[in-house]
DNA sequence: AACTATAGCAACCGCAAGGCT
DNA sequence: TAGCCTTGCGGTTGCTATAGT
């Protein structure tokens, strides 16, 4: 596999497009599409290699790109995928319309990632940092209503949510260890019940995990209120495990929820996609949606494994994901 | 008002994947 | 099947605007 030849041309204009240039490119891909890329800046009389043409249009130029800030909702979204999916910033922007990828990545070196600094979590783990300094730090904003009275809303309200995403981690976690410490019996594999083979013939699974925010549970059990033994100060969070597979609902206060926490892709958790479906519509919520889609596709079973390696040892027999 | 530091973002660089011949 | 070419992606750079001194 050679290096692209496409810039090799150091008579090619770099830098910043000016508007005529920026005009030029949309005329002509309006007018003609865009065909090959290598072939339009010559087409379309721009010195311009074909690889900034194809930037220049799909970061900036493009008509379906969503200008302006980003909004409560496409934040947290980005802190939940990128927790899920790591640096995979085009894998990000597909699950947020009218945002590129270069954007995302920009507002979360920019933003998120000092924010999650800031606030004790480290940003590539979405855990809490072990640096004593910034736990000591965080627990004294904690015990300091005097400070927190000074800090800005909106702000304090996004920490929390993040401490209540990394319940949700947490959570997981917690579960699976429970799973594989309990006297369940790990079934082989069987395509009819991939979910039961994962999680034994019990129905249903409950506990609680740190942090902020509320998981409510939609299952039959109703969880009993905790007192402040059982974690952080006026917070808990629960999961419930139904036979057709892992369910929550992470319930903050503005009334989103964040989707089922199943166990793999649905061809291989059981999970009925209709059902799902049915769920996804019931919340009527984009993010749902977006975290339903998500857990459709590979990354999801390489999470679970990779939690499931890090909660060895596992039976002999293998587990199909 | 001038200088410096910092933040935000557009654009570039280089690698890798995948299509095509 | 191997090699070339194009496209896509993630990391990084560098410019501009703004804040602070």
């Amino acid at each position: 596999m050679g290096r692209s030849p496409c810039c090799d041309d150091s008579n090619l204009k770099k830098g910043p497009w000016t508007p005529e240039e920026d005009q030029k490119l949309v005329d002509y891909i309006n007018k003609n599409g865009i065909g090959s890329w290598k072939s339009l800046p010559k087409l379309a009389c721009l010195n311009r290699c074909g690889k900034s043409c194809r930037l220049r249009w799909t970061n900036y130029l493009r008509p379906d790109i969503k200008r302006g800030k980003f909004s409560e909702d496409e934040e947290r979204l980005i802190i939940n995928l990128h927790s899920v999916l790591g640096n995979r910033w085009s894998r990000i922007s597909a699950h947020l319309p009218g945002r590129t990828d270069n954007e995302i990545k920009n507002f979360w070196n920019t933003h998120i990632r000092k924010k999650l600094l800031q606030m004790g979590i480290d940003p590539n783990t979405h855990k809490p940092r072990t640096d004593l300094n910034h736990l000591l730090t965080f627990s004294q904003l904690l015990c300091a209503p005097q400070i927190g009275n000074s800090l800005n809303l909106n702000s304090w309200d996004t920490a929390l949510k993040l401490q209540a995403d990394h319940a949700v981690q947490l959570a997981k976690l917690k579960l699976l260890l429970q799973v594989i410490n309990s006297n369940t019996v790990l079934l082989p594999y069987t395509e009819s019940t991939p979910a039961a083979a994962l999680l034994g013939s019990q129905n249903h699974y409950q506990f609680e995990g740190l942090g902020n925010g509320i998981i409510s549970t939609p299952g039959p059990t109703p969880l009993p209120p905790l007192n402040e033994s059982q974690g952080f100060e006026n917070s808990w969070a629960s999961l419930d495990v139904h036979d057709k597979g892992l369910s929550g609902y992470f319930d903050f206060e503005t009334g989103n929820s964040l989707p089922a926490l199943v166990s793999g892709s649905p061809e291989t958790s059981g999970i009925d996609n209709n059902q799902v479906e049915t769920e996804a519509n019931t919340n009527n919520s984009s993010i749902f949606k977006t975290w339903d889609k998500l857990m459709d596709d590979e990354a999801s079973a390489s999470y679970w494994k990779d939690i499931l390696a890090m909660t060895s040892p596992l039976p002999s027999s293998p587990i199909s994901w």
